[in-house]
DNA sequence: GCCTGATCATAC
DNA sequence: GTATGATCAGGC
């Protein structure tokens, strides 16, 4: 359907994002010609979709940001009625080999989150997904605490892993940023480090980022 | 009510 | 299986 081209500047794209803020799903995937689901339970990538292609993201599933061009990453996010985030935010997939040596500098956390546009969107359940409304965008950087804060994690999580000790990580360790499954469901499995140091096997593990934290970077912006 | 572990769709 | 996009939902 209506397809909008990738935005040539990062002002363009700030634009676009502007004039999304206030419209509905329906009145979004109506102009795009999208139809829309009667819930999320089948289609969880569903509104991500929907604000990529409006906003021209290249669709595709190539481990890159969004808006490569622009070195910007986006994530929709779902929000209660006094704008709290109502979900942790996915980053990426961790990774469970080969880790000795890796660095925060180099991480594919780091790199994600080195610039997001995050964009607001109604998400209470009681709400019909097509009148659920598009928030106000914001562009973040991390600030020097939070990015010192979720290096930390980053390095904790890691030498967990390294050690051969995956298994005993849990979503409870991390201050802002947590290890949790990431997979089509319990029986994917990958190949991981052991405590004795050979290769075992273990449910995928993905990067997320904390509600309070994210929830902070929103109170940042809109001052409540 | 919140949170952690589990899960859904799709492309390749 | 891995990567994209995430939310679901039962146990606490």
């Amino acid at each position: 359907m209506n397809a909008p081209l990738p935005p040539q500047s990062l002002d363009e794209l700030l634009t676009r994002a502007k004039m999304m803020a206030g419209l509905s799903l329906g009145q979004l995937a109506a102009g795009l010609g999208w139809p829309v689901p009667p819930n999320l339970k089948r289609d969880k990538g569903w509104i991500g979709q929907l604000i990529e292609q409006e906003l021209g993201a290249t669709a595709g599933s190539r481990p890159e940001q969004d808006f490569l061009h622009l070195g910007v990453e986006l994530k929709t996010i779902p929000i209660d009625r006094s704008g709290k985030p109502l979900e942790t935010t996915y980053v990426c997939v961790a990774p469970l080999m080969d880790t000795r040596g890796l660095r925060w500098e180099q991480s594919l956390v780091k790199h994600k989150l080195e610039r997001v546009l995050w964009v607001p969107v109604e998400g209470e359940r009681d709400i019909p997904l097509a009148d659920r409304r598009i928030g106000t965008a914001i562009l973040w950087q991390p600030t020097p605490q939070q990015s010192a804060s979720l290096r930390q994690d980053w390095e904790e999580i890691m030498e967990f892993i390294a050690l051969g000790k995956v298994h005993r990580l849990s979503a409870r360790h991390g201050e802002v940023l947590q290890l949790r499954p990431k997979a089509a469901n319990a029986a994917a499995k990958t190949d991981c480090i052991m405590e004795d140091g050979t290769v075992g096997l273990t449910n995928p593990r993905g990067f997320y980022l904390k509600i309070p934290f994210t929830q902070a970077i929103l109170r940042q912006a809109f001052d409540y």
